[in-house]
DNA sequence: ATCTTCTTTAGAATAATTATAAACAAGGAA
DNA sequence: TTCCTTGTTTATAATTATTCTAAAGAAGAT
């Protein structure tokens, strides 16, 4: 449980002005014991939902997009109509449920470490992300 | 190189009939001594550079998905604005480079097999891919 | 030839995301 | 505090990839 006081401050550490609008995003976001999958639609509904305030969607896209780049929240690379986040930023990787589009976290000792035997010139590696989907 | 009859028979196999577009396509997309990263613009550009004849956006979306159901296509899962298909339907991975937004084929050797040690009741995997984010 | 079914097509509809620009709020300086 | 600058929020419009629609056209069987 993180109070409201450490998300002030966090954001301000990230040259990131602390609004009403930002600190309600936060507590939906971090204040959790599990992990947190969501696309920008999911978010929007739930902070109505949970502080009872609306933020507009053009907000939480900002603040979505400002908090990737602080690298507080990672995509989740699929093919699908809408942008998944992940509250978890450690390297990990996914099940996706085609049927049930729905993620599921992958521990990385449930993967196994994975070498990269080729490497590119000029060109460092970023990130190594597994993607597993899976069918009934 | 494939002749246009032996694609006439592939789609005809396949019951898709077979029409001038789609054996333009098929020419396009099959004709290559490379494995070809492609997101459906991309492939409707070429059509028209590469055989003169235009086929209309609607036709390209509509063969792309009947190639990918019938398994002749890959789709690469990455968040892009654009959905990127692949003419290489084996098991392999991806490097991409975010800055240029390119793809680039990993062989499998090159990555490793891959575990999965955890397991989803009810569900079984569908498929396993790696996809290696580059920075410069 | 004829008929049925599948396919193509242009254009409209949809939906996620981004841009715009005006109102507003934060934080610093006086 | 009050003023000022800069960053933020907001509703709405614009953009863009993709899907839908319905009419015209082509394939294949009879």
């Amino acid at each position: 449980m993180t109070s409201k006081q450490e998300f002030i401050e966090k954001l301000r550490n990230s040259s990131l002005r602390p609004t009403k609008q930002r600190i309600n995003i936060c507590e939906v976001l971090f204040n959790r014991d599990k992990t947190f999958h969501f696309t920008i639609n999911d978010l929007f509904i739930l902070i109505k939902d949970k502080t009872g305030e609306k933020v507009s969607l053009a907000t939480v896209y900002n603040t979505v997009h400002a908090f990737h780049k602080k690298g507080y929240l990672k995509e989740i690379p699929i093919n699908s109509n809408q942008t998944y986040f992940d509250t978890n930023v450690t390297d990990h990787h996914h099940f996706f449920d085609v049927k049930e589009e729905k993620l599921i976290d992958l521990k990385n000792e449930d993967v196994g470490p994975i070498e990269i035997q080729k490497s590119i010139p000029g060109k460092k590696i970023k990130s190594v992300e597994v993607l597993v989907k899976l069918e009934d």
